[in-house]
RNA sequence: GGACGGGUGGCCGAGCGGUCAAUGGCAGCAGACUGUAAAUCUGCCGGGGUAACCCUACGUUGGUUCAAAUCCAACCCCGUCCA
């Protein structure tokens, strides 16, 4: 269908639409100016990873095309675990860790969205504030009596759960109570009418649809992304070091940057109309790149993802070190520099650079050629090395010890 | 509480007294080919050591044995069914 508001518009074109809830009249809604809409983020790392891009972008369209995005944090979910997805339950994480997870993520959005009190501002929530205090008998009484037992196990996070036979405690069973509740919750403090979410959100987000229906007569929605993977069907977002932090202290914006440029060819397109917001014209001529051109669309979509979530300027710096890098053959400014006082042994220094992580990886390394120092390959792994020196594992990866 | 099944390297999953640092698959890393792509082929893939070799590891703790991931005991955890 075709939408009449700019937001699902918006989404549609940038195929980043999966499953919504009630079409129409949700169009009708975003249509005018001001839709409140939520994502909830849980705090179990101290940084979001690529995989949470995809809700961060939703919420920066939203806010594009006038409405206000609510960020919530899952400063209380978390205390519980999402199973959706999830063949084992997470360790439980102690309140300490989530309370420092939570002040270190609430940092990234910053770089998305525009906070604020005026009308189009983002806010942030968090669940703690209701969840922690909730009374459990009230809340068994006025909510629990709403949810179906026999509806909630026939839900993919806990069907799958049961039908791999993997275990599913009752904490984990009541996420999803928690989840809706917080969107009956968000509708009565902020006025929010939607939830987003990935694809595997779906349920959760239904529940609270249901819920609000149930408690107080209110019509929600939920729109959903498709869940991103590589063309190849691989996860998104795996690299060497593991997931790709946004956060800057986890993951360097040269390696972030470098995520991006090594796409592969088939997801250019769809990466850019995705996590960059470059006109679609423009990416439409970029995803047209053929053979080895398409590396130009590459380095476009390095620098607009990079710049979006680190800046410009890490951008600019990392395109050059690529330059300088790989076309030229020399050494940017943004690899990844260690100090070396004295000389040391080859092996050594690979893992002081973080080339390799034991030296017995090193010297594998050394015995299939893939180290060059200065660029030029080496294989004794007792040559001594001293800065300042630009060290190579394979074609990718440098490091300079100064 | 009872019966049965199970807990192995990042994941899946073999092994069920020695030849086991542990088959195989996935993931990962490197090499070749290329375009810092994909696909393909090749090699590597617990730690230390130039090496001989040493150390750590098969849920936990003890035990049997010259020798245990493999046998025994207790305990912890998980699943299925029963109460």
């Amino acid at each position: 269908m075709t939408y009449k508001s700019d937001f699902l518009r918006t989404l549609d074109a940038r195929r980043m639409l999966h499953q919504l809830t009630d079409a129409e009249a949700l169009d009708a809604l975003a249509a005018r100016p001001g839709l409140v809409a939520y994502i909830g983020f849980d705090c179990t790392a101290p940084s979001l990873h690529i995989g949470n891009l995809v809700s961060i972008m939703l919420l920066r369209r939203l806010q594009q095309a006038g409405g206000r995005p609510i960020v919530l944090m899952g400063g209380g979910t978390t205390k519980v675990g999402d199973p959706s997805g999830k063949d084992a339950s997470r360790q439980m994480l102690t309140v300490a860790d989530i309370e420092a997870n939570k002040a270190s993520i609430k940092r990234i959005f910053e770089r998305f969205l525009h906070f604020g009190d005026g009308p189009g501002d983002a806010v942030m929530a968090d669940n703690a504030d209701w969840l922690d205090h909730l009374h459990y008998i009230d809340f068994l009484r006025d909510f629990g009596r709403h949810f179906s037992v026999n509806r909630m196990l026939s839900m993919d996070s806990v069907r799958l759960r049961l039908e791999r036979e993997q275990p599913l405690s009752f904490i984990e069973f009541n996420y999803m109570v928690l989840q809706a509740y917080d969107f009956v919750e968000l509708n009565k403090r902020l006025g929010c009418l939607l939830q987003l979410g990935g694809s595997d959100q779906w349920g959760n987000i239904t529940q609270g649809i249901d819920l609000a229906r149930r408690v107080n007569g209110a019509q929600l929605f939920g729109v959903t992304t498709p869940l991103i993977t590589n063309s190849d069907g691989s996860k998104m977002g795996k690299t060497a070091a593991g997931a790709v932090w946004l956060h800057e202290d986890y993951l360097p914006n040269w390696d972030y940057w470098q995520f991006w440029r090594n796409t592969q060819d088939a997801d250019v397109g769809r990466y850019l109309r995705i996590f960059t917001d470059l006109p679609l014209d423009e990416i439409a001529r970029l995803e047209a790149l053929q053979g080895a051109e398409i590396n130009a669309a590459k380095v476009a979509l390095a620098n607009a993802a990079t710049a979006l979530c680190r800046g410009e300027a890490a951008a600019r710096e990392a395109e050059a070190t690529a330059t300088a890098t790989f076309a030229e053959g020399g050494a940017g400014d943004a690899l990844p520099r260690f100090a070396l006082a004295n000389a040391v042994p080859l092996v050594d220094a690979l893992v002081l650079a973080g080339l390799a992580a034991s030296k017995g990886e090193a010297r594998r390394k050394l015995a299939e050629n893939a180290v060059r120092l200065d660029g030029e390959t080496v294989t004794d792994a007792t040559q001594m090395v001293s800065a300042p020196a630009k060290l190579s594992l394979g074609k990718k990866r440098h490091a300079l010890l100064v």
